[in-house]
DNA sequence: CGGCAGTTTGATGTTACTCAATTTAAGTGG
DNA sequence: CCACTTAAATTGAGTAACATCAAACTGCCG
């Protein structure tokens, strides 16, 4: 990890907790930050966060793609989320010094370290920022319960689809979608690792996808040829 | 549902944000929370909360069991959490007025509700309040992310292994545990709705461990023989 | 051009589901 | 307290979904 300069550097997304504690980007003065907060950049498949690490910072995703999984004992590995550009890693972490999950990086990435205490001390300045993590909260805790459903009940295909068009969703929030192309630089064995079957299994589901005109996954980007097809397939209800 | 005599009749545990709110019961004054609490009581089976309804007003359990869950467009349901005496319904339902699930009486239940606005006003006044609310958070969160990990990587005896030992470790903070017996009012259908597998499964597993000595299940009463063999297969690590 | 990571495909194995019948337990009213 | 009723749990046989293993193929990068 090496320091990189302060907040210029950072896209700012006018969307979830970052921004609300830094303020919009136009009233940003980066050097009022300079002692609590921090930026760093790491390459791709670097972990960044460490289970049952602690860490006096709160630590939001700037750019790139990361991820957020539970290893068990005997190696096998859940992905919980991805965090996109403009994520806080996780609520309770605003909270908790302890990490009770890892963070990878997926692609390259950039992100911003927080001093808890700084940040704790502007929530209880700022009813805005209450409110920006109380709905970042309730975001995440459906997005959870959303997923457990789709684990405990659906079958593979569901399970895919569902977190195609959850993925889609965000990306949109941050990209301009031209043509129905939304850059997802996932490799089957993380498809797998998010939705608990055999990266073998994503292949065939995600070829059936293709052979079906539903869509089609390569090269990082998603085509969606068939968004009606893939919401019946993949809505919970 | 009708009305009972306020909150002398709902016993409180020194745990949880319920208690936080109303302050610890030797210094509760029933008269004073009249305007902004109720409490009611719904028998075994009974919907207490519908999906996508929305209310004023935040709930907490106070006696019996009830459970949080997700209905899928087919019928399919699937159970993400049982609720004990104590439980916030959900950590998002203090600051969203919609519900994202529903919940329904396990056993005949007592709960409360209160108002969004008093308890929002009384999070805002203390400092306490907020430490409760977010503790409350990082542990849901916390289950949350390991249910996953459970439903995404385990086998049904693991799953059912760890289902377990999390409601035996949250029944211990409630009740006195004479000779390793629990009370867990579930019928196998709960189980299998919440570790995602058919109820059928579930008996076979249950039988399973009955023969093999590791815990017996039946009356609503969980008799635990071999409490290191049941962490062995049902520990995330 | 060779090497490597990722994907695809086929054959086979395992786990959990489905359907159906049977047993047990839990109420319920006489 | 006992026959009757109904819900829950158990058991067996057959099946579907997904895992595992192994080999072949693709694209990419040095």
């Amino acid at each position: 990890m090496k320091s990189v300069s302060p907040c210029a550097a950072c896209p700012r997304f006018g969307l979830g907790f970052c921004d609300a504690v830094l303020g919009r980007p136009d009233e940003f003065d980066p050097g009022a930050s300079a002692g609590w907060q921090y930026h760093r950049v790491v390459a791709a498949g670097k972990q960044i966060v460490a289970q049952d690490q602690t860490s006096p910072d709160v630590f939001v995703l700037c750019g790139g793609w990361g991820f957020r999984f539970l290893q068990l004992n005997d190696g096998r590995r859940q992905i919980l989320n991805f965090l996109l550009p403009g994520d806080l890693f996780s609520v309770a972490s605003v909270f908790e010094e302890r990490f009770h999950f890892s963070v990878k990086a997926l692609t390259a990435v950039q992100f911003s370290g927080m001093r808890r205490s700084e940040v704790q001390f502007r929530l209880a300045e700022s009813p805005a920022i209450v409110l920006a993590l109380a709905k970042t909260c309730s975001v995440e805790a459906e997005a959870s319960d959303e997923i457990i459903a789709m684990l405990g009940q659906c079958s593979a295909e569901e399970r895919i689809a569902h977190l195609l068009l959850h993925l889609m969703r965000r990306v949109a929030k941050r990209n301009v979608i031209r043509e129905q192309r939304y850059p997802l630089p996932l490799r089957q064995q993380h498809i797998a690792d998010a939705v608990g079957l055999t990266a073998v299994h994503v292949s065939r589901i995600l070829g059936s996808f293709r052979d079906r005109g539903i869509v089609e996954l390569s090269n990082g980007v998603l085509k969606v040829a068939d968004l009606a097809e893939l919401e019946r397939i993949g809505s919970l209800n």
